[in-house]
DNA sequence: TAAAATTTTTAGACTAATCTAAAAATAATG
DNA sequence: CATTATTTTTAGATTAGTCTAAAAATTTTA
């Protein structure tokens, strides 16, 4: 058995390293999981106890195969949830995460599979992220940072770099949500800024921080 | 904040004062849990503490109101969940009782608020148990056991006294569900069995014990 | 490479929730 | 009403998960 404790640090480390490609130190999961080194300590040797991480002293973490698989059954039930509250309840794309957080622990593995179906297999969540099929495995597509788009080119929005309420809230509110298509018009040497149209031919300027935000898939025009 | 278990105390509490109309004994309540009278003392000065119970030494226990609203609120996710379960996601109605158990501790008022309007405002969950509003009130309904019907009433079954896993399958598969009309042909004076009549005139032979568990609504033919 | 800065671990304490075994209170009975 | 029997509470331990403060290990820097 585990606990939700240990389910949301598995998360939290299996997140970690997907960005960093080496062993995972205490400090960040102690930074993601908003607790104090020591407790992430304690923590780790009860999942190395486990055999759910590799775990050397001072040389930071590692999940095996037993933890990266939980913690993508986890993340897979953790999207699916999203997309049931966004799809079938009518929540905002901001709304779902704390949710999702707590439903993601409810253990079954027929439920899970039922959701899935209920929901038509969907393959991303309300942000644009992959969901684990059943086996562990997800589709990668290849997306890009509208920070790096050339002026000139079109793309459609596919995702979110960062999942703050507050970044969602915004983009709903000037009317970026996944699948709106915008062509970069042009990128102001002074602050890095962009502005952007829309398919109805609406302009809009936006922040560096927001274009480094920002996901498209770039659509060859 | 109300933790899971202490949720899980006050709902059984709630549902064993429900039966009995007196203050609720430690054992009772151990009983129910499945735990020992120790571990309930501990959580019943827990509960008292939190005003959420008046409890005296060695005089029982009853629900304040605070404690009755949230044992209510709990019923009502609770049974809100498990018509999701049958409704949307398919699940037989002996199959979603362990999943509801855990549902019911997701937090969020606006969730179960948009639960209850998709599901559209169920007032009975697939066991026939009444769902308790949003301001904590619950529909009665006059119902009757099989056992006290007279030969040649009918009736509709409107729900179930046990909740077993092996009694609901049991029913399921002799083709008894809610909303099934049915008619007392005879009760055997031998071992009380009861020989019953089904809409399309299948007869169907039922113990005591069957007859002591499932309800009924009289209809007057 | 020695000193300083950073990271990580340990030590010790705390709360929630549980248990067993023993003591105390209450209820039942002759 | 004294003695059983039952119920309930206490005492003392245990485990998961957390914390702060201090010690130890590692890394960085001069
Ligand atoms: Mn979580
Ligand atoms: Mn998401
Ligand atoms: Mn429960
Ligand atoms: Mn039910």
């Amino acid at each position: 058995m585990t606990s939700q404790a240990e389910e949301n640090y598995l998360k939290a480390i299996f997140k970690i390293a997907e960005k960093e490609n080496k062993a995972v130190q205490t400090n960040a999961v102690a930074a993601a999981m908003q607790t104090t080194a020591a407790s992430v300590t304690d923590m780790l040797k009860r999942l190395a106890e486990k055999n759910l991480i590799a775990y050397e002293k001072y040389r930071g973490v590692q999940l095996t195969d037993a933890g990266c698989r939980l913690a993508t059954d986890l993340i897979r039930k953790h999207r699916l949830w999203e997309v049931f509250l966004v799809e079938k309840l009518g929540f905002a794309w901001d709304e779902v995460h704390d949710l999702a957080e707590q439903l993601e622990h409810v253990q079954g593995d027929e439920l899970v599979q039922r959701l899935d179906t209920y929901l038509n297999n969907p393959r991303f969540d309300p942000h644009g992220d992959p969901i684990p099929d059943a086996e562990g495995r997800w589709e990668f597509r290849p997306q890009t940072l509208l920070a790096n788009l050339e002026p000139g080119e079109q793309g459609i929005i596919t995702g979110v770099q960062e999942h703050s309420t507050a970044f969602l809230q915004y983009l709903g509110q000037v009317g970026l949500t996944l699948g709106v298509s915008l062509q970069l018009v042009e990128r102001i040497d002074y602050d890095q800024s962009v502005r952007v149209r829309l398919h109805d031919a609406r302009e809009l300027t936006l922040s560096e921080k927001v274009s480094k935000n920002l996901f498209l898939k770039i659509e060859n025009t």
